[in-house]
RNA sequence: GCGGGAGUGGCGGAAUUGGCAGACGCGCUGGACUUAGGAUCCAGUGCCGAAAGGCUUCCGGGUUCGAGUCCCGGCUUCCGCACCA
């Protein structure tokens, strides 16, 4: 190192003082109370994991905060809290693996994040940071899902789950990925437990149609349409006979016989009623509740076969799998179209979580129900025909069109129609006969929030002898976590805390007799569903969250986080919401009015990944470049909305970039204007940044700037005070340190982002001369200085005063193309 | 299979939405200053060509005075969901 001069800059050092700076003056804390136009810029909080913060982590943060001052600079009032989503498997598993209990490990991991997160430089008021796992918030976690049971909305079920053999534990449909558990990787099983649920499918069709009117990434409005997958349909109720009994009533057509709806009806789902003349047989899936009840005696060890052999199977292979596989229950069910037997199968195509959990098959118009008919020999009809085909052409493989062409056949009064008609007169015809009518279904299924884990708030239920199921009081809350010494789940299906029988025993809350809590803990996902509602209300412990302040600061305006979580987290929260909407606990429905997913960062072009060695160590690169580099960079590196290739080498451009920042900014002169050109240029570049910042276009924004100081430093000068200290302000949201340090060097007393936003004015940041391209046929053939208000005649006769572009003008021009202020095209020849 | 993206120099990526393709940065080449350079500064850098010029945004068509951008067909790739009836 070669000796520094005295005011060299060392990032260290400047973000050593800003960071204490801010800590005593409280640059960063924001007066809920009273601050004006109050504006909420909200980060997806983190689960402090003990490898600590993840480049992921900060690019996101970074981008937040970026916003987050650059709106402070608007002159809002801004809000940026920060938290730490630290219930649940993920920080359960590390403790675990350890052998050191969460209670002690959990908050030596918030410490390092908050280390971390401190010296990143963000705006954090860390005034209202909160833990999920601190019991003065999970308090009202508790509340919460008290509020969900008194509307009705919190049930219980034993149900077929989705059960970790690895995590022992429930998980949600959600953290299922192909079959394989989100967290571990393990191969997910079915079982049977008493579960709680939440009624989320009561919202589908309001989660639904809210998000057209959102201002969030269409890729993640996307994600939750296709989760929610809404398809129209009908629902169709098929009578079950033994066999002799139907023999009997083949010939009633519908209509003329009398239907009560008995037990052992089976009802359907179809999207497909138009081809309900074509069903030849019905599935149910093997653990539908009617199998026991219509398989006859003599089918009855083979279906007992089958559905064992089924169930024990995992997700993955029923999948992988596609051969279809069923067996006959004996059983037959008449077709309330053609009035015939079908034969009742089950087989494991048909999934009990779906619809009805049973179907009717029609072969000829349905991929699936085709193969399952060649397998078992089953009879193929067809009931859709498009032109040329008549009712006779043979099917090879299921015909499943039903736009135009296609009209009915074999389908007797409704032969001809087209599908989309027939769709509605057959629905109507069912219903008429009480035999069907049309239904809305929904792929999305409540949420099931129970977990037989120990790292998470307990669900407030008391079951009492004599009252039954009894919520707690909302007085004796919190239902605290005990500590515990051996939180480790087991085989048992229930919750470690059914180990501790001082806990669980307690008395009823009604009637003071005997009773158990309730000895599973809540999803994290409940946590994390409500949790912007707390930050502006963390000092209150007498609400949740108080009416007035949330009236001030919500919905939140703008919302950046992960798209891995669009169809986990922000459908939970807008769940959430809607809730407490309708309990008239908050004034909106939606909680996030603007969401916007950023991308990932990969390393080197592959993803990062502690296999692979290439994961960014944040604290490394703040040390060796400095905090403000470092954002820059992460922000430099590509479009913040897809994300980027972290390339270690590239950091130092960006340090070039302050260095010089640094060096024009110490060396400015101070009396006198700036350059005309220069400041042209300056005005441009606070266009152009204050276009791009808003937007999240940050990756242009700093390439303007550093554009600009090129322009500022051409030919060694020394630059003008005036024309730097705009760029500090700009510069400011992406590298506060700096910007601060450089402000206050410039003799301000007050911080750089309570100094306002430099404004633009239109005509300096206006061409004096423009370079307009020259086309000749198309084709550029040279470029002509013009004023930018220049006529078409001007900028032809300037054109042709061009010898290297008259020269391709052999011609007077067939058409002249003048686009002002861009180009000219000058057309000769032919055509 | 369904849904959502993306294909541009050696690399990351720009392009006012149909108007000079390659901004900005990395890397590379040359130079200056240096005992030294993984520091700093200056110049150059899409490809072919000595030049004139030609070619160039995954491939093939089309619309247009003009296409990275719009239309049709195909290929590759990433991400979600997936026997959803």
């Amino acid at each position: 190192m070669t000796h520094a001069a005295i005011d060299a800059y060392d990032a260290a050092a400047v973000e050593r003082k800003w960071q204490a700076r801010w800590e005593r003056d409280g640059t960063n804390h924001t007066d809920v109370h009273a601050g004006v136009r109050p504006y909420y810029t909200l980060m997806m909080f983190p689960y402090p994991s003990a490898e600590g913060l993840h480049v992921g982590n900060l690019f996101a943060f970074t981008g937040n905060d970026i916003h987050g001052r650059f709106q402070r600079q608007q002159g809002h009032t801004v809000f940026e809290p920060m938290g730490y989503d630290a219930f649940g498997i993920h920080s359960e598993n590390y403790a675990l693996k350890l052998g050191v209990n969460p209670m002690e490990l959990i908050p030596k991991n918030i410490d390092n994040f908050r280390r971390q997160l401190k010296r990143a430089g963000l705006m954090i008021d860390w005034r209202y940071e909160l833990s999920t796992t601190d019991s003065r918030y999970y308090k009202w976690t508790q509340w919460l899902f008290l509020q969900l049971f008194k509307r009705g909305l919190a049930y219980q079920k034993r149900a077929a789950v989705n059960w970790c053999p690895v995590d022992k534990t429930v998980l949600a449909n959600e953290q299922v990925i192909a079959g394989e558990c989100e967290r571990c990787g393990a191969k997910v099983e079915q079982r049977f437990l008493e579960q709680w649920f939440f009624r989320i499918t009561d919202y589908a069709g309001r989660l639904l149609e809210n998000l057209d009117n959102l201002d969030w990434s269409e890729s993640t409005k996307a994600a939750q349409r296709n989760w929610i997958g809404r398809s129209e349909g009908a629902e169709i109720v098929f009578q079950v006979h033994d066999y002799f009994e139907i023999a009997g009533a083949a010939s009633v057509a519908p209509g003329t016989s009398e239907m009560p709806t008995a037990p052992t009806d089976i009802q359907v789902f179809t999207t497909r009623p138009d081809t309900v003349f074509g069903a030849t047989y019905l599935v149910l899936a093997p653990e539908h509740p009617l199998v026991e009840r219509i398989t006859t005696d003599e089918e009855r060890s083979s279906v007992l076969e089958y559905r064992a052999r089924t169930s024990k199977q995992d997700v993955v292979a029923r999948k992988v799998t596609k051969d279809k596989t069923g067996v006959f229950t004996g059983a037959y069910a008449m077709n309330p179209a053609t009035g015939e037997p079908i034969p009742i199968w089950i087989a494991d195509y048909v999934l009990m979580e779906y619809g009805t959990g049973a179907i009717m098959a029609v072969p000829g118009h349905d991929e699936r129900d085709f193969e399952f008919a060649k397998t078992y020999g089953l009879p193929i009809k067809r009931v859709v025909a498009a032109a040329g085909a008549t009712e006779h052409t043979p099917l090879a493989e299921a015909y499943t069109d039903s736009e135009d062409p296609a009209r009915l056949v074999n389908s007797g009064r409704f032969n001809g129609l087209p599908v989309s008609e027939a769709k509605e007169a057959i629905v109507t015809w069912l219903e008429e006969h009480g035999r069907g009518r049309a239904i809305v279904n929904y792929r999305l299924h409540d949420w099931c929030i129970s977990r037989q884990r120990y790292w998470g708030p307990p669900i407030p239920i008391v079951y009492c002898e004599k009252c039954g199921t009894v919520p707690v009081p909302e007085s004796d809350l919190p239902v605290e976590l005990p500590k515990v010494e051996d939180f480790r789940p087991d085989d048992s299906g229930i919750s470690p805390l059914a180990r501790v029988e001082s806990w669980y025993r307690v008395k009823c809350p009604n009637c003071g007799g005997t009773a158990r809590r309730e000895t599973d803990v809540s999803d994290t996902f409940l946590d994390s569903s409500w949790y912007y509602l707390r930050y502006p209300s963390v000092p209150r412990d007498d609400v949740a969250f108080d009416p007035v302040l949330t009236d001030k600061w919500l919905p939140v305006d703008s919302y950046i986080g992960g798209n891995e979580h669009a169809v986990l987290h922000l459908l939970y929260s807008r769940f959430i919401t809607m809730v407490l909407h309708d309990t008239g606990l908050v004034p909106f429905e939606e909680p996030f009015a603007k969401f916007r997913a950023h991308g990932t960062i990969v390393r080197d072009g592959a993803k990062m990944s502690k296999s692979r060695g290439n994961v960014v160590n944040p604290d490394e690169h703040i040390e060796q470049w400095g905090a403000d580099s470092f954002r820059a960079y992460l922000m430099f590196l590509g479009p913040y909305e897809e994300g980027g290739d972290f390339q270690d080498r590239g950091i130092s451009g960006v340090k070039r970039f302050l260095d010089r920042l640094w060096t024009s900014s110490i060396e400015a002169q101070r009396t006198g204007d700036g350059d005309p050109a220069v400041m042209r240029k300056l005005h441009k570049t606070i266009r152009k940044v204050t276009e791009d910042v808003p937007t999240l276009n940050y990756n242009t924004a700093i390439a303007a700037m550093m554009e600009y100081m090129n322009a500022l430093r051409a030919g060694e000068r020394t630059p003008h005070i005036n024309e730097t200290a705009p760029l500090v302000q700009l510069v400011a949201p992406f590298a506060p340190h700096i910007a601060e340090e450089l402000w206050e060097r410039f003799g301000h007393k007050r911080s750089v982002f309570d100094s306002g936003w430099p404004a633009f004015d239109p005509e300096l940041a206006a061409d004096e001369l423009i370079t307009m391209a020259v086309q000749v046929n198309g084709k550029t053939r040279g470029t002509i200085q013009v004023a930018p208000e220049v006529t078409q005649e001007g900028a032809l006769a300037a054109a042709m005063a061009d010898a290297a572009i008259a020269r391709f003008v052999a011609t007077d021009p067939a058409r002249v193309i003048f686009v002002p202020g861009r180009l000219l095209n000058i057309v000769v020849g032919g055509r």
